[in-house]
DNA sequence: GAGCCTCGAGTTCG
DNA sequence: CTCGAGGCTC
């Protein structure tokens, strides 16, 4: 069988039937271990096979097939890259700026614990690429991510396979292990491969970084195996078994099994030793020949780890202690007043383009008006109190090395006709008062949807992804038919088939729109007729309902019928439905009134309605977890001896559970340790349940 | 009332 | 990514 001949002496035509054949084994093999029934093959035959595949698609990379079984999992990229949903989400790190705020985090790791004793950390530098996850089912890798938003990331398994610092194979690991890491370009490898391409006049990359993003991010694996890839890891994410008890031992595990380990990786029990690492890191940073912004700091012991869990976006138990921004001096050409959804006036910054940190950078933020001022909004000193001017030279940086700002004015070449900012009272848009509210830090335009700018960045927010998201109708689209005048209000979209019958012609005519794209357009819309009720909330664009806000209230009121008559019927500050909605955890007054404002204006009141006269709105589920404690109302007393009162309250949350401060008639149980006093007294009276802590983690099952 | 945490709304460039 | 501010806890 051609599966015996020596992949070296393979001809083409051999190559591409091995590849079909593995193809058809693999996803058999494949096919069988997830529905768990008798593995087709062994491990070792498996693994062999999975091997024979890459070798053979590494020497024909251009017999690859779209469905090859080195890129399983998730459907075939058609366009561009294929999702892939991370089994563990990829968070991203808190940031330190100073000395100080790494005291601060030991502080909080610490109370958070509750005099935990000696706490060791680990110290790394924080490579400057991009962050990427591997998976691997017994042994062998089964695709690769990038980071995307954290939930759903790119399949670059095809590319990943390329570098030669991630192992295709992997020996004595865990049945299932994601490995992350991130992918990077030395600086050597950076400077040759820009001369090779402006050699050949081609285009070259800023930096380093850049470079290897583009070069993982490339449709063609080829491509990507002629660039210089390297790949250090740090973390992991799903595991079928653990690797290790500390971070330590856990990353010297994936050493073991292949993967490169940055060689700075320290661990220390004193917060100075920590710092005094950063400043040695940092005394290095010009001579590791690659890039690094600063260094990660851990705790070392998984059990805290996991005891210390995560906050929305980040874990509580590691941070990221940055060096400072690189800065560049440049001359400031003008302001821009930007206005945008709410009205909001905000200032923006042209600049003579000036390179900083690798980025060629011609606008930058100026927040608000107090910030052009030079003070903040409690009426204290910002950049030494210099405020900014037209003309001025000015610092620049990317704050986070991303979004730049300005760090510092050079008073010294202030033009002599320089005069201070006179910040506009009046919407540059639309002409209406512009309007600062006491103890408000923005200015914003009173005009409402009669000002255009407003209600062009309302439609964008309502086609933007997490709202409507319509295929083909991006902020580009948007604005373009808004000042055609096809598109005034949301509820135009969904007319815009029928309206257009004619204007489809004018359509068709415009650049960039034939036939087939608009009518790809209208079935777009029309696929998004049928919503789901968190989305179309969040759509709506109220003032203070966010992503997260909407998603509460959709749940808390599930269908849109109940949550138009609750909010029609609601007055602000008085009534069951008024009490009702501040009953709500997370929806406070402020919330809550601008909520029923929007329901109760006219205007914006019939606009709503138009709007979800074309729609089929989806009803919220309600969030079901099956935890013993899902939907109860827990309150903590008396002394918790194993886990603090935060922890305590972190767990029973994520199990479903309303945590509460005192007990009253609403309170399913009283968890009381030591100590416990008045509260479960009024317990026993109430006749509420009680147990003790251990009798509390028996029952959530982590005794 | 202060201090945390989270969210919302703003922003840049490739 | 950051700032400001809303909401909740102590």
């Amino acid at each position: 069988m051609s599966a015996d001949i020596a992949i070296d002496q393979l001809d083409e035509a051999q190559a591409r039937a091995e590849l079909a054949r593995l193809a058809d084994l693999l996803a058999q093999a494949n096919a069988a271990y997830h529905r768990e029934d008798a593995p087709v093959f062994d491990d070792a035959e498996y693994d062999a096979l999975k091997r024979r595949n890459a070798e053979i698609e590494m020497r024909f990379p251009h017999l690859k097939r779209s469905d090859s079984p080195s890129e399983q999992v998730g459907a075939a990229p058609s366009e561009g890259f294929g999702k892939i949903t991370h089994a563990v989400r990829m968070m991203s790190l808190s940031n330190a700026f100073d000395d100080e705020d790494v005291v601060e985090f030991d502080q909080s790791v610490r109370k958070y614990l509750g005099a935990p004793g000696e706490i060791a950390y680990t110290a790394e530098p924080k490579i400057d690429g991009l962050s990427l996850s591997i998976r691997y089912e017994m042994g062998q890798i089964i695709h690769a991510a990038t980071r995307g938003d954290g939930e759903i990331g790119e399949n670059v398994t095809a590319n990943a396979l390329t570098i030669a610092d991630i192992p295709q194979t992997l020996d004595g690991a865990p049945d299932v292990l994601e490995v992350r890491g991130e992918v990077y370009m030395s600086h050597a490898d950076f400077a040759a491969l820009n001369a090779r391409h402006a050699e050949r006049g081609g285009k070259t990359f800023a930096n380093p970084r850049n470079a290897a993003a583009g070069s993982l991010r490339q449709l063609d694996p080829e491509i990507t195996h002629a660039r210089p890839l390297k790949f250090f890891a740090y973390s992991w994410g799903e595991l079928s078994a653990p690797l290790a008890d500390t971070q330590t031992a856990a990353t010297r595990r994936l050493q073991a099994l292949g993967f490169q380990i940055n060689p700075l990786t320290r661990r220390f029990t004193e917060i100075t030793d920590l710092i005094a690492h950063y400043h040695n890191i940092e005394a290095q940073r010009a001579t590791l020949g690659y890039d690094i912004d600063g260094v990660v700091y851990k705790v070392d012991d998984l059990a805290l780890q996991r005891r210390l869990g995560f906050r929305s976006t980040t874990p509580r138990w590691a941070i990221a202690h940055k060096f400072p921004a690189e800065l560049a001096w440049t001359r400031l050409e003008a302001i821009d007043i930007q206005v945008g959804r709410t009205g909001a006036l905000s200032p923006v910054a042209r600049l003579t383009p000036v390179t900083v940190g690798g980025v060629v950078v011609s606008n930058a933020t100026l927040h608000n008006e107090d910030y052009i001022a030079g003070r903040d909004s409690k009426g204290g000193e910002i950049r030494g109190g210099k405020d900014i001017r037209v003309g001025d030279w000015v610092e620049v940086y990317r704050a986070g090395d991303v979004i730049p700002k300005i760090a510092d004015v050079d008073l010294s070449k202030r033009p002599d006709d320089a005069v201070p900012f006179l910040y506009p009272t009046v919407c540059p848009e639309c002409g209406s008062e512009a309007i600062r509210e006491e103890g408000d830090a923005v200015r914003r335009c009173s005009g409402g949807l009669i000002c255009p700018a407003q209600a062009v960045e309302k439609l964008k927010h309502f086609v933007s992804r997490g709202a409507f998201d319509i295929d083909g109708l991006g902020a580009k689209q948007v604005e373009q038919f808004y000042k055609d005048g096809w598109i005034k209000e949301p509820a135009d979209i969904f007319t815009l088939r029928d309206r257009f019958s004619t204007g489809l012609q004018q359509l068709k005519n415009r650049e960039g729109w034939g036939e087939k794209s608009a009518n790809s357009l209208f079935d777009a819309i029309d696929v998004r007729k049928t919503i789901p009720l968190a989305k179309l909330i969040f759509a709506l664009g109220i003032r203070h309902v966010g992503d997260s806000s909407a998603s509460l209230l959709a749940t808390t009121y599930g269908t849109w019928d109940a949550f138009e008559a609750a909010m029609t019927e609601a007055q602000i500050g008085v009534g069951t439905q008024w009490e009702d909605l501040l009953a709500v955890d997370g929806v406070g007054a402020v919330m809550a009134t601008s909520v029923i404002t929007a329901f109760h204006q006219e205007a914006e009141r019939a606009s709503i309605d138009r709007l979800v006269a074309h729609l089929t709105v989806v009803e919220a589920a309600k969030p079901k977890n099956d935890s013993p404690v899902s939907g109860k109302t827990v309150v903590f007393t008396g002394t918790l001896e194993k886990m603090t009162r935060a922890e305590a309250k972190a767990r029973a949350e994520s199990l479903g559970a309303k945590v509460s401060g005192s007990v009253s008639a609403k309170t399913d149980l009283l968890v009381a340790g030591p100590g416990a006093g008045s509260k479960e007294k009024k317990a026993r009276e109430l006749g509420i349940e009680t147990l003790d802590e251990d009798g509390w983690l028996a029952l959530i099952g982590t005794a």
